[in-house]
DNA sequence: ACCTGAACACCGTTCAAGT
DNA sequence: ACCTGAACACCGTTCAAGT
């Protein structure tokens, strides 16, 4: 297709990160492979060594571009309140790229990770409550986010229907054995659970503020 | 080593599984082949696809296989006093195999994790919970026991030293540029935050029932 | 019925060679 | 400085052959 003595694109790497995401958001980190996302640059897979120094550095990296995109509430919310419009943003690119919580909890956080986590811990550090609880706060969130995410997306490395796989599910449970089961899938596939991500982390935040509440009280 | 004319153990599923298990919880997931684990059964590679039909219904089988050692409470225990202790035991579990909580999300449920799940569904129906509020529980606990794990373990397919990994990090990050990073990670390695789990657990169940009463309050 | 080696279509990565 | 093909040590799995 490309005229023989014509220059290339050339290889560098936010090119490759890009090039990596973009087939992740298409198909799965299991279709990612070295060799197949070289064709895809139309290079050698060879080349791609030349810009990264391995297919973990390039996972760290992809990760860390998907972290970018987190919006971030304008710099006078609550403390709380950006806590909780990062954690529906967090939530947001996750859906958009279901293969990252995954890697995100597996790769070491690159530098824009590695501030944002500063950033969070001062918002807790500075919403007044006490520094245990701060401390608990942090990750309460972090882990219903990643959690909920996880569980939601169902770990699809590859991109497959959720609501066919929660029917088959339904199909292959739906003989009276498992009747809450069956009644909590359907609850699923009828959306008469709207929100849930959001209930529960108004849940830890609300608590969290009433416990320290409680125990400034109580001592 | 083996004498020649020695009859070898016969193959099955429960053994190769037991076996798989093994080797997961000494060198992690990512050492797991189906070649290593035939090795270790002193059995041709291929032979193990006699009994399981490919590596991921190995894998499946795996996750049910621990899903078994959770403990379960006693008969008459309180419904959430039960969902409380499941939890707790759960996390255990996957402290035990910390390669189980990945594949947990990953894999089908067997025939143990759809009985357990059932079995947990129940106890939050019985609970006394309005079944909107009952259906969010179910998830809210499930996700906290996943995202703290995963979150605990780092993901850790093969098994690192989390406190030589934190300090590493520390190291890197101990320049004044990240002070609350620095402080957070400082108070894990000297034990300042302990029961972090149950802490964050019972804002969920304790949220869920105050939030309970007074939506039955209000309305 | 159960076992197995050879073979196929893949991996990530090393290395020596090119420009 | 950047690119690259051949090669190495692995994968999961198919298949045809053994017992």
């Amino acid at each position: 297709m490309a005229a023989n003595g014509a220059p290339r694109v050339q290889l560098d790497r936010d090119r490759i990160v890009g090039a990596a995401v973009a087939l992740a958001d298409e198909e799965g980190t299991g279709a990612l492979s070295m060799r197949r996302l070289a064709e895809r640059l139309d290079a050698g897979a060879m080349s791609l060594y030349n810009h990264v120094a391995s297919k973990d550095e390039l996972l760290a990296l992809m990760v860390d571009g998907v972290a970018a995109e987190i919006a971030e509430p304008p710099p006078g919310t609550p403390t709380l309140e950006a806590v909780r419009r990062i954690a529906v943003a967090t939530r947001e690119v996750f859906v958009a790229h279901p293969w990252a919580p995954e890697l995100w909890l597996r790769c070491a956080p690159g530098p824009v990770r590695t501030r944002a986590m500063e950033e969070h811990l001062r918002l807790f550090a500075e919403s007044g409550l006490a520094p245990e609880l701060a401390h608990h706060g942090y990750h309460a969130v972090n882990n219903h986010v990643l959690g909920y995410t996880l569980q939601e997306l169902g770990m699809s490395s590859g991109p497959e229907d959720l609501e066919s796989k929660a029917r088959a599910y339904l199909a292959g449970i739906e003989d009276g054995d498992f009747p809450h089961s069956a009644a909590h899938v359907r609850d699923h596939l009828e959306g008469r659970t709207s929100s849930s991500f959001e209930l529960v982390l108004d849940l830890i935040l609300d608590g969290l503020v009433r416990l320290d509440r409680s125990r400034a009280a109580g001592e």
